[in-house]
RNA sequence: GGCCCGUUGGUCAAGAGGUUAAGACGACGCCCUUUCACGGCGUAAUCAUGGGUUCGAUUCCCGUACGGGUCACCA
């Protein structure tokens, strides 16, 4: 990292949804080129056509836009690189693959999948430790080759992996990790369909587009050293390495679409901020320096250490997502909280006489989740039915039958009051409040019980009333007095 | 099954030979309070296991167990 830009690349394949731990994978693949004030790339892998998902390329762009991972490459951007799309990058893979063929390196290979199929079948009844392609074409002569080509015979090119010997690769997390070459299979570079595979494209893209760190999950951990191989056949510097574990549903599992919280719209419609969502899935697996776990994007690659990124898979907590969640609503600017609240309140609140901005204040340090905001605010438009047995409060000494009295006590002072506010209404209740020398819940709790009906509201009596405005508070003391048998 | 990787409280995790083994979420308790919440304070709870190495291992080495990954013309 000292000389070179740093480059790297997020690199999904359009067949879906995007995966939350997909989605972690981009964070920290985008941090670390931002951190280093390099450039995070956008690739699309669309060689497989079988799981290619119509509208999945916009629905990652959508995602990584909402999340801020803004790329400074990539198919609607552009670059120096490009295309970014594999698809469109078919004569390069072709023509490496083939380059592969004349160092000899990777060879024809026309056994037809039939066999293949059925060597794998016998293998596996076999019980063979190492069940690898059987290098049935490996060593077929160049005329054999030339004629099977000539025919049309339809073919695969596969790399040629060393018989004997080891490989090590290195990995900035796990070390060095090595491999006897006696167990890589002589894999498929380029298909039948003349598509390339993953582990090829990716070769060859990453190295042309420049890429000097590839973070990736962890299930290519074991791949990897193919990937060095192919390196190496060609004479290119291998990219540093940075493999993530997994995150998990529970200790065993994986988190999958199945438990319906798999992926990230899942999250946004539960009603989870997005800076949340990236702020804790970044904590899943990564742990920063100090004590704070409250981040932005921008502080997460501020705080970013590579170092700290963990080495075992860490279990979804959902819990702990909503913490973080409200947390971070709780500390949102009053004005970006009312943009990022609002449309959910006018889901539970049609009125716009109240005082909106009370309501706000009072809401705001209640939220956990975005979603839990239209029932808190129900009240508003219609009291609901109640049960008398609201009144009664153990600590403040209430029940239905002194809330009577409070209410009826109230009721003249709430009329009298001119200027409607918090701050007028406030000052009339508590001047009553210490005029009959009560205690202020004696008081409160009765009048936030008769403006909302509910055991929990977001503000107590006095902010309630200067939501509700004049008119309102009064017809819901009136109506409770008289249900109150006043 | 072969190979690779991992294992600190319920969960996320810090710690890198000598620590009272951080912190967060959660749980529980207390305080504050105009309910709930917020905020404050506190309590309980962790080094998978057996052997080494060492004056001393959570930390280093080996084995075991458990878990994960991988062995595709999928990525």
């Amino acid at each position: 990292m000292d000389n070179i830009k740093v480059r790297t690349r997020f690199a999904p394949s359009p067949t879906g949804f995007m995966h939350i731990g997909n989605l972690r994978t981009a964070v920290y693949t985008y941090i670390i080129a931002k951190k280093y004030g390099g450039d995070f790339i956008l690739r699309i892998e669309d060689t497989d056509r079988e799981r290619y998902v119509e509208g999945a390329v916009e629905k990652i762009y959508e995602t990584l836009k909402t999340c801020g991972l803004n790329w400074d490459e990539g198919p609607d951007v552009g670059g120096q690189f490009g295309p970014y799309i594999q698809s469109e990058r078919m004569e390069i893979y072709k023509e490496y693959a083939e380059k592969l063929v004349e160092m000899g390196k990777a060879y024809y290979c026309f056994c037809t999948k039939e066999r293949i199929d059925a060597l794998h079948k016998a293998q596996q009844e076999a019980k063979l430790s190492n069940q690898t392609y059987d290098r049935h074409c490996r060593d077929l002569s160049e005329d054999e080759v030339k004629r099977l080509l000539e025919a049309g015979t339809p073919y695969v090119i596969r790399q040629k992996m060393p018989v004997d010997g080891s490989t090590t690769f290195n990995d900035l997390l796990y070390g060095d990790i090595t491999v006897e070459n006696a167990i890589l299979d002589d894999q498929i570079i380029l298909k039948a369909d003349g598509m390339p595979t993953y582990n090829f494209a990716n070769v060859i893209d990453d190295h042309l587009m420049g890429i000097t760190h590839v973070v990736r999950g962890n299930e290519y951990l074991s791949s990897t050293p193919k990937y060095n191989l192919l390196y190496e056949a060609f004479g290119w510097d291998v990219p540093q390495y940075i493999h993530v574990e997994h995150i998990m549903r529970d200790a065993t599992h994986k988190l999958s679409k199945r438990d319906g919280d798999a992926y990230f719209g899942d999250f946004v419609d539960k009603g989870f901020y997005v800076p949340a969502i990236i702020n804790y899935i970044a904590l899943l697996g990564w742990a920063p320096k100090g004590e704070n776990e409250i981040f932005s994007l921008d502080e997460l690659t501020e705080e970013f250490d590579i170092n700290g990124i963990s080495k075992s898979p860490a279990v979804f907590d959902a819990v702990k997502m909503t913490a973080i969640n409200a947390e971070h609503l709780r500390r949102l600017p009053f004005e970006k909280f009312k943009e990022v609240a609002m449309p959910y309140i006018k889901q539970g609140c049609k009125r716009d006489d109240i005082d909106i901005d009370v309501l706000l204040r009072a809401i705001q340090p209640r939220t956990e989740l975005l979603t839990d905001l239209p029932e808190k605010v129900d009240f508003i438009d219609q009291m609901p039915e109640y049960s008398t047995e609201l009144y009664f409060n153990k600590k403040m000494k209430t029940n239905p039958e002194t809330s009577l009295e409070a209410l009826k006590s109230i009721l003249p002072v709430l009329e009298g009051i001119g200027d409607w506010n918090e701050e007028s209404v406030h000052k009339a209740v508590f001047e009553e409040i210490e005029r009959q020398g009560v205690k202020n819940g004696f008081m409160l709790w009765p009048l936030r019980t008769a403006l909302s009906g509910k055991a929990l509201t977001p503000g107590g009596g006095i902010e309630l009333a200067a939501v509700l405005g004049k008119n309102v508070t009064i017809e819901r003391v009136r109506a409770a007095i008289e249900k109150l048998g006043g």
